[in-house]
DNA sequence: CAGTGAGCGAGCTTCCGCTTGACTT
């Protein structure tokens, strides 16, 4: 047995440390926390300091023991990140396996190298319980607003809702924004473009935008008539430098725009580049290099494009409550030009290498030039623009440089000639709705949530259904167009779609809800200064000069009421149920609402108790197709409470009746329902509902082919298919499936493909 | 994708941060 267990978080650290240490040092990982606050109770003790209940994690019970078999006899090394969560891992492991934290040597190392491991090894500590404090705060108060909050939302709104410190800030960011885009307030200007004679021509555009179609036409006829003249020529010198290499949050930007990617996507593929060895570690929030890494990148660019090439630099962590306890996202390699077993891996690959080589690049420079023509008889000018690359720079390697624009030679004085003009009508634009990593970046901005929790909660906003990733149609916009060519002035209308986008984080009605009434009775906790604040405190508790207790006491003094005075408000105000009016049959209220279920329908009010025997239950009804809650009045309403409608009898006696449901209208007899799609559930007659409920029940009739017992043959929807009442299988075209034997159906059963199991599929459950 | 049509009860749900699991011979 080794006399020396080192404990890391990582397995794939852990086999790379031990190749550095001796037979003396077994290296082993702990997989993360291994210890938490338990799932189904509270788990902090409010009455008494905030004591927290911790309980070895379901899924590190086998870790925990085989951890503990190894430290009998050794001496413990922890080796966790050198971070807040890093310490309380490596002193939660202690708490687990047994071992008494300051008997344990505690060591950090920034980088996975022979001599940092080495020097790490020769200067131990012991655990900064300070810093395991902080971390307990940050937790407890998580679970604090966590916990106690969900169940308000529960009781107010949906059963099985969730609010959170950064889940409940990220769907407001994206509710307050799709807002913004619905307040804009489109309007239209006109850019003048003009081409002029020249070697080679070149276009230029009018200093001014022009706000009214007549005004733009006036221009063009005016420019018809004018002389043209060069007036101010400017040339300057200009530099662009690289971005600094990646972290989670730019890596998933930059992957999201060039490839693609869903921030998901993104981190799977880059956990395989990490667990091959090709990158370093993937959830980060530091643009640092290692002095190994900058030595290699300048040796690589030196030897491939020449010095002028290189050029170290050492790049500032920006975002707000980073905490760097890894370096950058890099390859291990910096010559490895290629790695990745499959395409979307060697892709982002490709990514992280462009980028880290190129932050210890040249800056590009560039000539910029910029001239203005004169109009006679105007104040406006028209300014066209050069710009020549005179050294590629960092972007020999990241690329992105536009291509040369040139203009021709020109002097001061020199007449120049009109080719053509035009005049495009343009539409501002709304502020852009979020894309998956915009929304991590303004999260990253705001100190919100950390890199190892960008992904889960992008997906835990979805899987609550408070946002969705959807096109949105734009609105279509007629715009002019103005050209002159030839001296001809001609005009031209034709539609484009404004304000559409694609692959965009849009809010729920059930976002809006939730969102509204945080913010009326939660304002402190779905601020966006919350956290930041919070960081401050912890950073107090980590340097001694607050306790952790103190921290949660104030916190909690000030949150708890707010729960407490939230239980007054009452359903019908959370939901934001709106009056439509009285129904004229029967004067009971009309009020539409966002229910358990979504939007509805109510007719008649809800009993106030359960023994409130005076109020009659209310009825309930979707809102009609084509309205919300926005916009629904009480004439579009009051139909919606005469379904179902009964519409007539079977030859067998028998009531038909006619419905809208979850797919859409149906009729139904007794326990068999029947799709009218093309047809009005208010109109459907009963000659007509007669007819497809035959041709439903022949269709039902026909649909057992053959029957052995177990498996089945069957004719559904897509054609004929084997079935078990579990697994299906398609029958192959060649084969007639009247024809078919058991042996040959069991067979084909078997072989049918496994249900594809969607790569981008979340689970509902909250298990990853 | 293999075909659907709720709304009661009881008992359940939920947070944020670390990390990668996997049934056997």
């Amino acid at each position: 047995m080794a006399k020396n267990l080192v404990i890391v978080e990582s397995p794939a650290k852990a086999k790379t440390i031990a190749g550095f240490l001796g037979s003396e040092y077994r290296v082993e990982s702990s997989y993360g926390h291994v210890r938490d606050l338990p799932k189904k109770d509270f788990g902090v003790d409010i009455e008494h300091g905030f004591k927290p209940t911790y309980e070895i994690s379901v899924d590190k019970q086998k870790i925990v023991k085989s951890l503990k078999t190894a430290a009998k006899g050794s001496t413990i090394w922890l080796a966790s990140d050198g971070d807040r969560e890093g310490e309380a891992i490596a002193w939660h492991v202690c708490k687990a396996i047994g071992v008494t934290p300051s008997d344990a040597k505690r060591i950090v190392f920034h980088e996975i190298t022979k001599p940092a491991i080495t020097e790490a090894v020769a200067k131990p500590r012991s655990i900064d319980m300070k810093l395991v404090e902080a971390q307990q705060a940050r937790r407890v108060l998580d679970r604090l607003v966590g916990y106690e909050l969900s169940p308000v939302l529960w009781r107010k709104v949906r059963t099985g809702l969730s609010a959170g410190r950064v889940q409940s800030v990220a769907v407001r960011l994206i509710v307050e924004r799709e807002r913004e885009i619905k307040a804009h307030e489109y309007s239209s200007f006109f850019k003048v473009a003009a081409v002029f004679s020249g070697k080679p021509n070149f276009p230029a555009e009018l200093s001014e935008k022009i706000k009214s179609d007549s005004s733009a036409k006036d221009w063009l006829t005016k420019l018809k008539g004018a002389r043209f003249k060069v007036g101010k020529v400017e040339q300057k010198p200009g530099t662009r430098s690289p971005s600094a290499p990646f972290t989670t949050s730019t890596l998933q930007q930059e992957a999201g725009r060039r490839l693609g990617y869903s921030v998901r996507q993104t981190m799977i593929v880059a956990q395989k580049l990490y667990e091959g060895g090709h990158i370093t570690y993937m959830r980060t929030d530091s643009t640092n290099l290692s002095p190994i890494a900058v030595e290699a990148a300048k040796k690589y660019i030196k030897a491939t494009y020449g010095d002028k090439y290189a050029r170290e630099r050492h790049y500032q962590t920006a975002s707000r409550g980073a905490q760097e306890a890894h370096e950058a996202i890099r390859p291990t390699h910096m010559d490895r030009l290629k790695a990745g077993m499959d395409h979307g891996q060697s892709k982002l690959y490709e990514l992280i290498w462009k980028r880290a080589v190129a932050s210890q690049m040249a800056p590009a420079l560039v000539q910029k030039t910029e001239v203005e023509i004169d109009i006679s008889g105007a104040h406006d000018v028209f300014v066209a623009t050069g710009e020549v690359l005179d050294f590629d720079g960092y972007q020999r390697v990241w690329g992105g440089g536009k291509e040369d624009r040139i203009l021709p030679e020109l002097k001061e004085g020199q007449e120049l000639k009109l080719v053509s003009a035009s005049a495009l009508e343009t539409y501002s634009r709304p502020p852009a709705r979020y894309s998956e990593p915009a929304l991590v970046r303004k999260l990253e901005e705001l100190g919100i949530g950390r890199p190892s929790t960008y992904a889960p909660t992008i997906g835990t906003i979805q899987d609550r259904e408070y946002v969705e990733k959807k096109d949105v149609e734009g609105e279509n916009k007629e715009i002019k167009e103005f050209t002159l060519e030839k001296s001809k002035l001609a005009e031209k209308t034709s539609q484009v779609a404004v304000g559409s986008d694609q692959n965009k984080l849009v809010p729920t009605g059930l976002a809006e809800i939730v969102t509204d009434f945080l913010v009326k009775y939660f304002a402190d906790i779905v601020d966006y200064d919350f956290t930041a604040k919070a960081e401050d405190e912890l950073d107090e508790i980590a340097d001694g000069k607050l306790t952790w207790e103190r921290m949660l006491d104030k916190f909690y003094t000030k949150f708890h009421p707010l729960v407490t005075k939230s239980a007054s408000a009452s359903r019908e105000e959370v939901s934001q149920a709106k009056k439509l009016g009285k129904d004229p049959k029967t004067g009971l209220p009309v009020i539409a609402r966002f229910g358990r279920y979504g939007p509805v329908l109510q007719l008649g009010k809800a009993a106030k108790d359960k023994d409130d025997r005076e109020t009659e239950a209310p009825r309930f009804a979707p809102l009609p197709e084509g309205t919300t809650l926005d916009d629904i009045t009480l004439k579009d309403a009051l139909p919606m409470f005469e379904l179902p409608r009964v519409i007539g009898k079977t030859k067998d006696g028998e009531e038909i009746s006619a419905d809208i449901g979850r797919y859409g209208p149906y009729v139904k007899v007794g326990k068999l329902f029947v799709s009218i799609k093309d047809h009005d559930p208010f109109k459907v007659t009963e000659a007509e509902a007669v007819k497809l409920i035959d041709a439903k029940k022949k269709a039902i009739s026909e649909k057992v082919i053959a029957d052995f017992g177990k498996l089945q043959v069957l004719n559904g929807p897509y054609g004929p298919y084997i079935s078990d009442g579990k697994r299906n299988a398609r029958i192959p075209k060649e084969k007639d499936p009247k024809k078919i034997t058991e042996a040959e159906a069991k067979k084909l059963l078997d072989e049918a493909p496994a249900r594809k199991s969607r790569w981008q599929g979340r689970k509902k459950t909250n298990s990853s």
